[in-house]
DNA sequence: ACCTGAACACCGTTCAAGT
DNA sequence: ACCTGAACACCGTTCAAGT
């Protein structure tokens, strides 16, 4: 008891606010230039003291996945499933969106943590209360997972912001040759037309996938 | 032209040798330990040798991807569009497959190179020719390479080989908890008792939006 | 128990020097 | 024109030494 009211020297290094100064780091400077050295010292320590609490880089990584996927808006088992499929769609890719380093990993990630394997859980059951097999719902799961990766990670990588496009569209058309690619120059001339804004839209693929879906669990 | 017949030196090292070195290198042995160190070595040259025809690694990079852009099997303009749409999906999946390290890197390229745009340029041909329009025919695409992109990260990524299903399933069992994780733990009985193999399929989520699409066309 | 300096075995790249 | 050794400015991680 004596112990537990001796005054302690505080502890500035924790698992808690290593990972929480890393995920501030990659969100704001980038997930390249994080490297154990640049995190120890904005934490002022060195960076072997970080080994005191995070077995290394990977499972540092790791823990900054469990946060991030623990932001995603799971399903909620009981409720109207293409609703709730509809929100946690949205909710990954804001998600992905805020953590622009994440995705690439998260979908790298070879062990599953708990963060991920509750909203796997949270989702399957909402399908499978809906009426969806445990096959059906596996297999919705990921064609939605599938949509939202690739989506994303394909929003996140384009060169031109929304709002720049037409812009863009002027500026590099006389770089498209129009023998060589034919279409894709008339795609450009459309835009700077205005015959349509040349952004994809996430909604158009998603709603697709439950459409499907929904004329599939309609048959069950 | 005396100076064209004179025996010339030669040379040991190109671009082209280059590359395809990288792209054995990377598929045989794995992206992370390709370094231009090891590269030159395998070619019998110093790694500083390399920046004579490459101008660093990611140049290098950009030269590997175009090569494994070229292998994808793009529509013929004029054909019908949605079989066309379907084995290009296919035939990128199994490109993407063959060459493990590509996905990532390719979906975060910026800069697009000729392969990438003739692919393009080929497949919104194709469906603009089938009666989509090229607002249309962006979306289709983009919802497409969304799933490709998805789809095959995640399976290249999965831990398990599917003929190891019910194994893995039986093995992990007692590691769910059946309180936690009520619907996991449920899938998992049902792939160790045979009601479904627990693979998710390709082709699934591939038709649902080839599906969507086709209704759609209709209308037009 | 926690922290750390020095060291190890790597990177990509620059630069000046070779032929 | 092509190649290269040495060096620079970095990595993640180990290990023994501190307190």
């Amino acid at each position: 008891m004596s112990q537990a009211e001796k005054p302690r020297k505080r502890r500035l290094l924790t698992a808690e606010v290593i990972v929480s100064k890393a995920l501030e780091l990659a969100d704001e400077e980038g997930f390249d230039t994080l490297s154990m050295r640049k995190l120890a010292g904005s934490l002022g320590a060195t960076a072997m003291s970080l080994y005191n609490h995070v077995a290394g880089k990977d499972e540092l990584l790791d823990l900054m996945l469990e946060r991030v996927v623990a932001e995603i808006e799971s399903p909620v088992v009981g409720c109207h499933w293409e609703e709730m499929m509809r929100r946690r769609a949205h909710s990954m890719r804001q998600t992905l969106l805020r953590h622009r380093w994440a995705s690439t990993l998260l979908i790298s990630k070879i062990a599953i943590g708990e963060a991920i394997m509750r909203d796997i859980d949270a989702t399957v059951g909402c399908l499978v209360r809906a009426g969806f097999t445990y096959a059906q719902a596996d297999w919705a799961r990921n064609a939605i997972d599938s949509h939202v990766y690739g989506y994303t990670m394909q929003e996140l990588n384009f060169p031109v912001e929304p709002e720049e496009f037409k812009a863009a569209a002027a500026q590099y058309l006389p770089m498209i040759s129009k023998t060589d690619y034919p279409f894709m120059h008339e795609a450009a001339v459309q835009i700077i037309e205005g015959k349509y804004d040349g952004i994809t839209q996430f909604s158009f693929g998603l709603e697709l996938i439950l459409d499907g879906l929904k004329r599939w669990v309609v048959d069950v």
